[in-house]
DNA sequence: TCAATAGATGAGTAATTGCCCATGAGCAAA
DNA sequence: TTTGCTCATGGGCAATTACTCATCTATTGA
């Protein structure tokens, strides 16, 4: 065409070469016999359109922003699987779009032909989580649950989350048979010497993921409704820092485990170790915003279920 | 989410393959495990995405040649925007290009934050150029139809321009409830006095922009295809020098409006006045050219979106 | 003039993508 | 329940694209 070896006219084919590519939908072959150079030479000027950002893709639906979000909080935070679902703004629901998506994300595990271990933990949102999961028949895997579901009075109580789950899913679960927090760490070192309880424990260190909520505190948490927390000692922990919990791991908000006595009474299963398994937080909503950010800021979750308005906070944060 | 099989799930995934695709660059292997599903499956999503044109592409530089052509036919013509497109020499699209530099010089006018008026005409080349459109929000403006969307027998035909362009930036928009052509001067005088298309007529006359289709003559014109004019009718008028017609407006070669009986039965709105408003042909192909250089040179239109070898036909012509 | 250097080129090859087809699930009508 | 239909699925394979490498070319500075 034009004989100007002008240091633009390189990009001018570039794209010319990028528009016929991507506008015009031709092969880099036709492009090389329309522009008169050769394939290969096409291909450079396609990519160079590329690298050179002459061509703008974008995305004209309501999840782009969605996506977007997710992938700046995988860098943000070094997070191994983020999904971030739209937000229904007229909705109080504080699962609704994250139980469908951490689901999906459950399932996607369950799908695996080699054998699996799913830890589990505990909550209003796993609860509504695992109710969205289809029925599927897991015998290969095991599902192993991170905190106990035995309540002070020696009830079972809190959700039964691994219970429905292994109903639904039909795979060998084991739940733990021991309550949230216990007296003293020397009654915990008790309980974990169990055999079943070190099954489970064991179980927990060779998780290939979790799958957590994350609980906020204050006067009104979750931890305190269920009566597993009094009030006063709720107060104590908020006036010591602590900013949120994962399984009844209390943490701050840098997210560093609170070293009093508290966490030394939590007879859950630690999370599986970040550097080998996903440990997902599924949760939204404005109550749970520092806790989550608390939560990424000091890695103990490596994986993130959201919604879009809880993810431009942490974003933002 | 993989609980509900509702239509626009599909669409969902869809997005999300094509975004992961597109924008994140991931190979489809990539999205179907992160999606987990089969590579053919994210393969059919990422196409399914292009099909249902949720990614728009568009190339952001500005090639010498086209560049230059455009000035060129700015200044011979006297023109107030002009965009050429590279041309696919291969092709015989009659609206890719053209369409997507159309919808990026109406996505300038309906950025504006003062209340804009856009008259827009009808046809295919028109059609595919608001489906490039993207989604916006756009209350502040409004949008009129230049000519009728109704059939002789009463039934709404046509290109469904106006309608499908309000759908997508959500703006007030007025259609013209009447045929391109009517049997008589009288009966037009008439229907033009109904209340609604006063002020169809009024929005017309105060509008900012027009974006019109250039339709060209002949037994084969989409006038006669659509059954707007009979096809002995078209002999009449070509053997009376008409050269082309925009918004259902005659002219001859020389691009001035016919003044025999026709024009009094076209019951389009007329064009906005071209010393204050844009009025923007879109168009291109060797069918056009005749009608193309004829409306420049009457100055029918006063801005111009085609492609390079048309435009290399304009500037020779 | 010549060596050094940067960048472009084409061949060859690996990776990725597009498409056809057989299959089976889901569903409505018979 | 059976039949017929639609549509999503994944295997297989051909087409297309991306990348590596050795070579070539133009430019620059000594």
């Amino acid at each position: 065409m034009a004989r100007r070896p002008e240091t633009n006219n390189r990009l001018d084919d570039a794209a010319r070469a990028g528009w016929l590519y991507y506008v015009a939908g031709r092969t880099q072959d036709e492009i090389a016999s329309i522009m008169g150079i050769s394939r290969q030479s096409a291909q450079r000027l396609v990519s160079l359109a590329m690298a050179e950002r002459l061509i703008k893709v974008r995305l004209d639906h309501p999840i782009a922003g969605c996506l977007e979000a997710a992938a700046r909080l995988k860098e943000k935070y070094e997070l191994k699987h983020v999904d971030v679902v739209p937000s229904d703004p007229g909705s109080s629901s504080t699962t609704v779009g994250i139980a469908e998506a951490g689901a999906v994300e459950i399932e996607r595990w369950l799908k695996s032909t080699d054998p699996v271990v799913l830890a589990i933990g505990t909550g209003r949102t796993l609860k509504a989580t695992i109710d969205q999961l289809p029925s599927m028949e897991c015998p290969q895997h095991r599902i192993v649950s991170l905190t106990g579901n035995i309540r002070l009075d020696g009830s079972a109580a809190y959700y039964n989350v691994i219970f429905s789950m292994a109903d639904t899913i039909n795979a060998r679960h084991f739940p733990m048979p021991l309550p949230v927090l216990v007296s003293s760490p020397e009654e915990r070192e008790v309980l974990h010497n169990q055999s079943l309880v070190k099954i489970a424990l064991k179980l927990g260190a060779e998780a290939n993921a979790a799958f957590v909520g994350v609980g906020e505190l204050g006067p009104d948490a979750p931890l305190c409704e269920d009566g597993f927390l009094a009030r006063e000692e709720m107060e104590r922990l908020m006036a010591a820092g602590a900013a949120g919990e994962i399984c009844g791991w209390m943490f701050d908000h840098d997210g560093e485990l609170l070293t009093g006595s508290i966490n030394e009474r939590v007879a859950s299963i630690p999370l599986p170790p970040r550097d080998r398994a996903s440990v997902i937080g599924i949760a939204k909503g404005k109550r749970k915003y520092e806790a989550l950010r608390a939560a990424l800021k000091g890695r103990i979750i490596n994986g993130l279920i959201t919604d879009e308005t809880t993810a431009d906070f942490l974003l933002g944060a």
